[in-house]
DNA sequence: ACGTACACCTA
DNA sequence: GTAGGTGTACGTC
């Protein structure tokens, strides 16, 4: 871009809510789909492309661009969280007319912009000023005062309505001060449309005054005592805080990282077919039929375009779904997470501030605690409506339910609490009011059918149908504390949660590792120093408890609306806390958009066939009573072999057996490693404990307990994936476990067999191969590995032959087993103790292949120090997405405590980005196998693998799709430099399908 | 009834 | 040597 060359810049956002109430409503003739906005929009593009000239403007651009928000969340969001809070719900039929405005522009051929955490005004703030620096001219195409600041010699506005240009005389005509302070004027005034707070008492005509009076905001506020009139001097000293954090807020970012330099958005020449074939679509007549002139096209022989329209006229609308697309992920995401947030001052000035904010809120909290005589409890629909009402003004609501179980799958409502935030009694939102609406609760003396419901309760259907209003509405910020159970639990009763956010998820990504845990109760002491009603003074506890259904509507309302009370409050101290440590994009990318795929995935459940477990179970049975005999006649006496104790009183006390090690409480110890070296050296009762445990342990854990989680009415088994339990950002599975169902042995695979695909359904199994070797080869950029990797090479035979000078061609399998125990022990942290214990070896041998190791591959030994390093100067290790893992005691006196916190800190790294990998791949994949039109379901996760359920005539189909999302899922964030490669298949059961 | 130790299943 | 969860035995309250 050149002096002379003019850059046209359309706010698409601001467009569509100004079109939709300035222009007379319009509606598709075929389906009355509402296109009213699109339709001026059309109009607009079309005469700034062919008749700019004969506007105000006066020139014809030679680059052009349609800016577009591209959510709700952006770094003011984060400032202050109350930012653009007061919005309501867009209106429903504007709501369809997003989607379609994209459409447009890429029909009209034009750049369409949009950059996740970014207002469209800080994108074209960006782009007006590279094309000032580049000496060309710049045209924003709106009227909003927010975009006014921008405005010089060489950047203009134009009002499109009105045909109207914006210079800087128009600007100082209509606000009495330059563009260049404007800023310093909607700091003073705020703006109350977008909640930014501004001084009370302060609009457009005194700002001005001061700023003429005093030059610019800096210095009013360090004079601001020489303010005549006692009133204004007292509230703008008062309001000095706010009147920073709203600079902040009106101040655009002109260096947001777009992607696209200005030279992409050279004006293309239109498209003629393509543009008229989306105008049919619209049936906008007279447009389409003047763009067919212009561009020479016939329509009628044009088909209408495809365009999806996300609208199903009453229902509400999806709209995460117009704009999560890959491609704004593309566009959204830099390459590293260096660049994701790049340390510049206005970052650490953001994070400062966020950090302010976060304490600042700490502290009222701590001087304003909480105060149970405050709740209300809701008993009728009025009530409820305007609780309702008061969430819709801030568009921020905290929501817990409570339910009679603990298990969201089988939970029946026995009530909701809603917590807001009275913006009124406090700018900064703290002030906090929360209610509980009972629902569900039965009046304890019922007959045996179960209790009678208590009185005075809004009938479920009638407090669910409002609360879905509120629930479902995409534009009201849902908070919640472990809301994936809440989401399950509304779910079933019919309510599908929309946007949300969640305190849980927030501490994990925030204080992961340690022995940080991330329950409401710790959160509660460790953030408001506030210990709750703990729940067992509530329902009672041992043999008198009661579920929540029966505890007294009084007593659970203080239990209930403390919760999301609590909730709300943590939400407002962590938000920011998030910013400020640059962790807000972890949040969004690897947790928040987990919730809902897991809540689906446990809501699906997998078929778990009875009659193979309860076969299985006699089996194991008759096998271990006789395996128990042989004991018995070995021993020479009957005990229980269960016990470690009485077993290792026999093995070692009485019949003094030889290699008698002691557990750390001095006991004899039985382990499977003691025995298995007893059984090698020719005893026979040794191997029959063994085996004896083998087969117990397979029918107790497994084909005892599974069929006990089958779901009364889905037939199914649901796992319970938790979220915020591991230190490195695995899940793990609960309820049953599921991620550790037996593999290793014939005997065990027998238990998966019983995982079995409804009839006509096969299950897809995919899994990472060998993923966190190859993390370890890109983190520490191991060339040999690399070059392994890439070219498909058996790593461990490949290491084996670098270490052993080995030939990889016919290498014997103990060298490739020593190998790859090697191998395995490099991603633990490696230690000469453990890896002799592994290969049953001296350990100074253990400690030579460990040097030899780190000789030919000087790289790891790099990386392990590197790792340590770090977690002793920051406290923490960082995965290659940016999770941190938080080692509080890396620095501990105690040697095997810091031993181990330094091994736990170099596999941190290494298990966290292979997490961090499949979460990716399974925030993508439900989209991918939607989009292909394939009806796969996910169901399982276990570490490196994915389990779906597919008809059978879909499965092989799924099977590329499947692998191309996980093998690219480092991407676009990261790009790996050592490809990553998926195994799956497709079969009737889970052992024949791994 | 609840907590801890031990053993053993997974990646 | 890393990261988890569960069943049994056995101690304490």
């Amino acid at each position: 871009m050149k002096n002379g060359d003019h850059l046209f810049l359309v706010d698409g956002s601001g467009f569509i809510f100004r079109a939709f109430h300035a222009l007379p409503a319009l509606t598709r003739k075929s389906d009355k789909l509402p296109v009213g906005a699109v339709s001026g929009f059309c109009n607009m593009l079309w005469k700034l492309l062919v008749d700019a000239r004969n506007t105000e403007v006066g020139v014809t651009p030679t680059h052009f661009a349609v800016i577009f928000d591209y959510s709700s969340t952006t770094f003011r969001k984060a400032i202050y969280p109350e930012y653009k809070a007061n919005r309501s719900a867009p209106p429903e039929d504007l709501i369809p007319q997003f989607g379609l405005i994209r459409e447009a522009t890429r029909a009209f051929n034009l750049p369409c912009i949009e950059l996740e955490g970014y207002e469209a005004d800080d994108i074209i703030a960006t782009f007006a000023r590279q094309a000032e620096a580049a000496g060309a001219e710049a045209t924003i195409i709106s009227s909003d005062k927010d975009l006014m600041q921008l405005v010089t010699e060489r950047v203009h506005m134009y009002d499109a309505m009105k045909d109207k240009q914006i210079s800087i005389p128009e600007v100082i005509e209509k606000w009495g001060v330059p563009p260049e302070k404007m800023i310093d004027l909607q700091a003073l005034t705020g703006d109350s449309t977008d909640n930014v707070p501004g001084i009370p008492g302060i609009g457009p005509k005194t700002a001005a005054q001061l700023l003429e009076t005093f030059g610019d905001l800096e210095t009013l506020m360090e004079r601001a005592h020489e303010i005549k009139q006692d009133k204004r001097r007292e509230s703008i000293i008062a309001g000095r805080e706010l009147v920073k954090i709203s600079k902040q807020l009106v101040t655009l970012k002109t260096d947001t990282p777009v992607t696209e330099a200005l030279d992409d958005l050279a004006l293309e020449p239109q498209n003629g077919p393509k543009l008229v074939a989306f105008l049919k679509t619209m049936e906008f007549t007279t447009l389409t039929r003047r763009v067919a002139e212009a561009t020479g096209t016939d329509a009628a022989e044009i088909e209408p375009a495809d365009v999806p329209v996300v609208w199903d006229g009453a229902r509400g609308p999806d709209l995460d779904k117009t704009d999560a697309t890959p491609k704004a992920e593309k566009k959204a995401t830099p390459s590293s997470p260096a660049a994701a947030s790049p340390k510049t001052d206005a970052a650490d000035e953001v994070a400062d501030n966020a950090t302010a904010m976060s304490q600042a809120r700490a502290e009222f909290f701590a001087t304003h605690p909480i105060d149970h005589s405050t709740y209300e409890t809701v008993r009728d629909r009025s009530a409820l409506e305007r609780w309702v009402a008061m969430a819709r003004e801030t568009g921020i609501v905290a929501f817990d339910t409570e339910t009679n179980s603990l298990d969201p799958m089988q939970a029946e409502l026995a009530g909701f609490s809603l917590a807001v935030a009275d913006n009124a009694a406090s700018p900064r939102g703290d002030v906090t009011r929360a209610c509980y609406v009972p629902v569900g609760h039965k009046s304890g003396h019922g007959d045996l059918l179960g209790g009678g419901l208590a009185e005075n309760q809004i009938p479920v259907r009638e407090a669910l149908e409002i609360l879905k209003g509120l629930l479902e509405d995409p534009s009201v910020l849902v908070i919640g504390q472990n809301i994936k159970y809440d989401w399950l639990v509304m779910k079933r009763h019919g309510i599908a949660i929309s946007t949300f956010d969640d305190t849980m998820l927030m501490s994990y990504v925030l204080d992961g590792g340690g022995n940080t845990t991330h329950g409401m109760d710790a959160l509660s002491e460790r953030w408001l120093g506030h210990k709750p009603v703990p729940y067992k003074d509530v329902t009672g506890s041992g043999k008198g408890a009661v579920t929540f259904d029966l505890v007294d509507i009084d007593k659970a309302k203080t239990y209930a609306a403390e919760d999301a009370d609590i909730t709300l409050r943590l939400w407002q101290v962590l938000k920011p806390r998030l910013v400020a440590k640059g962790l807000t994009r972890v949040y969004e990318r690897l947790e928040r958009p987990l919730v809902d795929v897991l809540a689906r995935m446990e809501e699906r459940g997998i078929s778990v066939d009875r009659q193979i477990l309860s076969r299985l179970s006699g089996e194991l049975a008759q096998s271990a009573a006789r395996i128990e005999d042989e004991i018995y006649q070995l021993a020479g006496e009957r005990f229980n072999i269960g016990s470690p104790k009485q077993l290792g009183d026999i093995l070692f006390g009485k019949m003094g057996l030889p290699g008698a090690s002691k557990t750390k409480t001095g006991q004899w110890s039985t382990s499977a490693q003691v025995l298995e070296e007893l059984a090698d050296s020719g005893l026979p009762l040794p191997r029959k404990i063994v085996d004896w445990r083998q087969l117990t342990k397979l029918k107790s854990t497994y084909t005892d307990a599974l069929p006990g989680y089958i779901h009364p009415e889905t037939r199914r088994v649901h796992t319970s994936y938790a979220m915020a339990s591991t230190s490195t950002g695995r899940l793990s599975s609960s309820e049953p476990n599921l991620q550790n169902i037996p593999v290793r042995t014939a005997e065990g695979r027998k238990i998966r067999t019983a995982f079995i695909a409804e009839p006509g359904n096969l299950l897809v199994s995919a899994d990472y191969s060998q993923i966190e070797l190859r993390v370890l080869a890109h983190i520490a950029e191991i060339p040999q590995l690399k070059q392994a990797f890439a070219d498909g090479i058996d790593i461990h035979a490949m290491t084996a032959s670098e270490m052993f000078g080995v030939p990889v061609e016919g290498m014997p399998s103990d060298v490739r087993r020593r190998a790859k125990a090697i191998n395995f022990g490099i991603i633990y942290g490696i230690s000469a103790f453990g890896l002799a214990n592994q290969l049953s070896i001296e350990r100074s041998e253990a400690g030579e292949y460990i040097k030899k190791y780190f000789e030919r591959f000087p790289g790891i030994k790099d990386y392990m120090e590197a790792s340590k390093a770090k977690a002793r100067e920051n406290g923490y290790v960082e995965t290659i997405f940016g999770r941190r893992i938080h080692y509080p005691e890396i620095k501990s006196s105690n040697p095997s405590v810091r031993a181990f916190n330094e091994r736990a800190s170099i596999n941190a790294p290494i298990q966290g980005s292979a997490a961090d990998i499949i979460r990716r791949a399974m925030v993508q994949i439900e989209d991918a196998l939607e989009t292909s039109g394939i009806n796969a379901r996910m169901l399982l996760q276990v570490h490196d693998e994915l389990i779906f359920e597919a008809p059978e005539n879909e499965a092989e189909k799924a099977i590329p799709i499947i692998r191309e999302v996980m093998e690219n899922a480092a991407m676009p964030a990261i790009s790996m430099s050592v490809p990553l490669a998926v195994d799956a298949r497709a079969a009737k059961n889970w052992d024949e399908a791994h």
